[in-house]
DNA sequence: CGTTTTGTGTAAGATTTTGTAACTATATGT
DNA sequence: ACATATAGTTACAAAATCTTACACAAAACG
């Protein structure tokens, strides 16, 4: 099953959201599921989505003024359902800017359709997605930091807390992937400040860090130990 | 469809605020509406707005005054809907400042006319409004913050009353987000003063508006601290 | 005017984060 | 294998921040 494309379901009702889950990861897509606004940006944070299918009615933010700031936030395609009837929704919606919309209750093979035809007009205008970097995320071994949010989340997309020192001490890595970095090094980059004769706090920040990041603290995968001289972060690092 | 323009329909009548809605909608233009006074100003903090039509017979503070209030706040659009015979309100309504104006009844298609004849000139002096960026608004992760009515409303829509410090900060904040901000900073910025040696206003205060703004303010998301230097606004802003 | 309410800054205690030091574990060279 | 250097771990103390309570000031109210 190969990766067409990471799509996030925003809507209230479980049942709608678990049983488009289903058929459209049966379909090859990445599927998340989200039950209010906050939850969607919180996705969102996370890793990039590539269409977002957002139900009108919803509890608090409502649909609409999420695809009005979706669409201000990111070039993400938006696809909306709206109860039967609501025409006038229909016609708002597309304004707001959605690219296509569908009418509950629908059936999943149209959905599918609709799903297609928006991810094939988003894939042909990503050229324009590069232009806009201006939110910088960095992503290693399934992990994703978000560098101005200072929010770290795990490959299984959870939140992991970091103190300010844990997050600027991988910042330093994560911005000088596959170099060996010296204590003194760190600390400059991390911490503004020189290291004294006997300075361990690095290791013990180090430690701190693995503690957090590897699976097995022990033997560290991504912080490895360069003995006698520093560092070195190795997972490759692709920054957005 | 494309957007034509965002109409807000002040009138205290649900059935006409519907019937001119529904229709407006069908021709392309994203319509709101409000019952009085008040409910106008809500709808206008929360979104610009390009053209009001505005009923002169309101409950409270009635249309001319309104009318009145709004040409001096912003360059907006003004359709004035009057009772019949009502000619000298014709005469005040446009010396008001008023765009135009319509007898009650009237026919859908004679209100399009001059909805479309106004939003015409207005959209030809648009280069002016944006040398007047007077009445901005920020929004970000939902909220919604008006720096010219200092008034803040949360993703569910519902107002947040802050105080001034609280406004004055989080201005602060909003115009210089995704920056790490000192406290020296902040206050300067927020206060206008200089901090003392053991200066703990600003985190006081920073705990106070957490408190409003935070889902759970021990975990902040949006005004994170940065240990030994000071605080940073994480989520992305626009402003208009 | 006096009274009440609301907002703001200060101070003190609680909590969290960080650095240091002591001890343990591991690697390296002989 | 042993000695030694280097790194990892833990516990604790110091520093920074957060929270709460309170006092005073300003504003709103009657």
């Amino acid at each position: 099953m190969n990766d067409n494309g990471h799509i996030l379901i925003v809507d209230d009702q479980r049942e709608i959201c678990d049983l488009v889950q289903e058929y459209l990861s049966g379909e090859g897509y990445r599927v998340s599921t989200a039950q209010d606004g906050t939850g969607m940006r919180k996705v969102m944070a996370q890793s990039p989505v590539d269409l977002v299918i957002l139900d009108l009615m919803l509890p608090g933010e409502d649909g609409l003024t999420l695809a009005r700031s979706l669409r201000q936030e990111s070039t993400v395609g938006i696809i909306i359902l709206t109860g039967r009837g609501e025409i006038v929704d229909r016609i708002i919606g597309l304004e707001m800017g959605a690219d296509d919309y569908l009418p509950k209750p629908f059936h999943l093979r149209e959905l599918l359709a609709r799903v297609k035809s928006v991810m094939r007009r988003a894939s042909s205008t990503a050229a324009d997605k590069q232009s806009t970097p201006s939110r910088s995320k960095a992503r290693f071994a399934g992990w994703n930091l978000d560098l101005s949010s200072r929010e770290l989340f795990s490959p299984s997309g959870k939140e992991v807390r970091l103190t300010t020192g844990e997050f600027d001490l991988l910042s330093a890595f994560v911005n000088n992937a596959n170099q060996v970095l010296t204590r003194d090094r760190l600390l400059d980059l991390a911490r503004n400040r020189e290291a004294g004769p006997f300075d361990r706090t690095i290791d013990v920040q180090v430690g701190r860090l693995r503690r957090k990041l590897e699976d097995d603290p022990q033997r560290p995968t991504m912080i490895k130990t360069v003995r006698g001289t520093g560092y070195i972060f190795t997972p490759p690092v692709d920054v957005n």
